[in-house]
DNA sequence: AGCCGCAATCTTGTCGACAAATAATATGCA
DNA sequence: TGCATATTATTTGTCGACAAGATTGCGGCT
């Protein structure tokens, strides 16, 4: 007989890559909103759903809640961190400066390949905006500027980046709406322009562009969300 | 009979700690340079010294690792990151910048609660620079500009300045001879300018001095290591 | 003697189970 | 009926053990 389920041949997953599977699965529906923000977080449930043990899950939580995409309360209950509205304007001076920064120094520090990959990210990025598809124009759009950032090579402006860029993904998903038609071929048009400066290697214009381009999005965002006081520094 | 050590009683830890426990131990060890870079981490050996599993352990250096403190290669061993000389210059860029950005922000944004900290921070600063307890010294800096960090009530730049300040500490304890008779002070002096700055909520000053407080850290150091190329954005 | 391959050992990643802490439910009393 | 308390249940943190990879040491071969 043996009707019941079959013993589930072991799906020979690799090992040590368990935690990286499941951190990469769930840090994309965090951040595509698939998981919206308070979302409960039961590590059984992921066990099951990815067949394999709590160990594993844990520590891809663990290195969630390090990036703050999770909030864990101690022995309580885990869920997806929620993004208050309260304190966009943080946000949105510290998405401003690295723009402006990874702009500067990828305009100073830019090699060959870099170029080939900004390129790589702003033809994907054009491509989504062709299709309107809202996701991968979002996505493509964070890659693209993670790759300027790239360019830049400062490691710690890049990992803050990175997380703003996460957020910044979050924050669109949730407005993206009002993107939909007029927005998107101007934002392919500023990209080509921060290319061209970044080729130049013309750090001023890079920079200025980069800040123009950022605040494109902090005042249509602002539309919607109200945030008040702005870092203007050395305008 | 029974002459074998004690079954050695329940040490009677407290659920949910552990791992938060052995982090910040660890943590301290590695930033005052204890554990030097590139020292081999063995988790039994740390299940061992700290009486517990090595599951929370694996907890506290996973954290580690998301924050840049270890590097850990799959599957082989994991070491205390080591901090490379090459790429000072990023550094530097990045610890100016968050000066400025924090020095301004904390000047618009404090609050008398701020100062009292603020205050407290320098005042253990300058004792530390009394006592001439170098480690002391270091670690209050690093703990009196965290401070201000905080009255800036950015989220975004605190988490990168603190990352940058452990950075600090490191590259501190590595060259802090050069400190020992004439710098401390002038640094005990510029602190109370910014302290006054920020208390009188003059943004441009509190930004200036920040500014120039980093360059005196950074041409300290770099008469020691050869940084070449430096960020100037709209100086 | 030097190099290649095999065996033994060590370290890490994963697992299943247990225990503590909290949340949910039921029970007793006013 | 409503509230306080006790009991159950769920969930998290911790543990010890096992297995896969990797490193080291040994032995054999050319």
């Amino acid at each position: 007989m043996n009707a019941t389920k079959t013993p589930s041949p072991p799906p020979e997953r690799k090992r040590g890559l368990g935690a990286r599977l499941v951190y990469d699965l769930l840090r994309d529906e965090i951040l595509d909103l698939v998981l919206p923000p308070g979302s409960p977080i039961d590590e059984v449930q992921l066990a099951e759903r990815f067949e394999m043990s709590r160990t594993p899950i844990r520590e891809a939580l663990v290195r969630l809640a390090g990036e703050g995409l999770i909030a864990t309360l101690p022995n309580r209950s885990t869920m997806v961190a929620n993004l208050d509205f309260l304190n966009m304007a943080p946000f949105f001076d510290a998405l401003t400066l690295m723009y402006r920064v990874t702009g500067q120094l990828a305009a100073r520090n830019r090699r060959p390949e870099d170029l080939e990959a900004i390129r790589a990210r702003q033809a994907e990025f054009s491509a989504a905006v062709a299709a309107q598809d809202a996701l991968a124009m979002i996505a493509t759009n964070a890659a693209f500027h993670a790759a300027i950032a790239e360019a830049g090579r400062n490691p710690y402006f890049n990992s803050l980046f990175s997380r703003l860029l996460d957020e910044g993904r979050r924050f669109l998903r949730l407005y993206y709406q009002s993107f939909e038609d007029r927005l998107p071929q101007r934002f392919v048009d500023e990209h080509e322009a921060m290319i061209a400066a970044i080729e130049a290697g013309d750090a001023e214009t890079a920079e200025r562009l980069g800040k123009a381009h950022a605040e494109q999005i902090v005042v249509q965002i602002r539309k919607l969300v109200i945030g008040e006081q702005r870092l203007d520094i050395a305008l």
